[in-house]
DNA sequence: ATTTGCTTTTTCGTATACAAATAATTTGTT
DNA sequence: AACAAATTATTTGTATACGAAAAAGCAAAT
């Protein structure tokens, strides 16, 4: 195959790996919770700071809004977290854990609290620290060269366009 | 939260990171080459190897079957990969590259050939060849717990699974 | 030969994940 | 105030990704 540099084949395996064992584990935690990895992760972001918006959720998680708005509509549909209109901005929603859903995220166990560190858990500090350095500064690489992800340019102007009355806005009847 | 260990967190982000800049990466390569990123592997992987059946397509790019089927149906859709039944076995088939496919891999940019090489490629041979000692293990940590790290065990019967209550919302309905 | 059991591909359902388009609102400019 | 630009949440469309089960074929056992 490619005549490439000897460790970029390595490299790429391991990558690969590491995502595939992620998306395993969500499917494990899933089976034995009820809820997936990034479900619990963005619950796990609520608990730690209440009534966030769906884009700041999504900068706090590195995800793309349009794909928390499926997650909250997940986590919404069985009742652990709550939309509310926000005062301050009527385009925007506040994200709350509701009863049930602080419940459940007491109720889960600590190993499956996020997708890859069950096995992290049993490391010793040292190892730990050293594996967290060394993996942000693969990250920092590989941000660097693919370009930031800060620009977010904004090109949405505003076009006249007729479409059907489909609205669904902040205000949730319910 | 995870604030039970001081490094926990951060080794999470990174590793959320990482994934989420694999996923920019490939929308990124199927901009610029109308191509995905896991399309492209098994691509390249099919010219490596031609003949492969859809299991062992999916055994080598580590991959469920039903995942691969997807993407060589939209490959096939693309002209650039054939599926042809099998004379040994009228279950399997075997998938080849295309002409066009051959084509469209080689015009494929070196840089693009895999969705998180790129911003490797520019690294010196020592730091690419320790990234990717320090990549395998920590694979191999997550591997391990991953596969058995509960010998929690079970005495009696085994227990019917339950799945939990599903709510429909607005959805596309094909 | 029929049954039983396994494998292989496919289909279906669910859940990410993102880009682009849209609607509603807010902010800034004139 | 009126108009333009930027923001925010949502919808739509496409592509992974997996598990479960259907559909078809193969192989060994009875």
């Amino acid at each position: 195959m490619s005549a490439d540099r000897p460790h970029l084949a390595d490299v790429n395996a391991s990558l690969r790996q590491l995502m595939q064992l992620s998306q395993t584990r969500s499917k494990k935690i899933r089976k034995e919770t009820g809820i997936t990895g990034p479900q619990l992760l963005a619950m796990k972001t609520l608990a730690d700071s209440p009534n966030l918006s769906i884009s700041e959720l999504a900068r706090r998680i590195y995800l793309h809004p349009a794909t928390v708005v499926g997650i909250v509509d997940r986590l919404e549909g069985h009742g652990l977290v709550e939309r509310t209109p926000s005062k301050k901005d009527r385009r925007q929603v506040n994200l709350k854990l509701t009863r049930a859903g602080k419940g459940a995220l007491r109720k889960t166990p600590v190993s499956a609290q996020d997708p890859m560190l069950a096995g992290l858990e049993a490391l010793p500090d040292k190892k730990l620290k050293r594996l967290a350095v060394n993996l942000s500064k693969i990250v920092k690489v590989l941000e660097t060269h693919a370009k930031g992800p800060a620009p977010k340019r904004r090109r949405g102007r505003p076009r006249k366009e007729e479409s059907l009355p489909k609205k669904r806005r902040a205000g949730k009847p319910a």
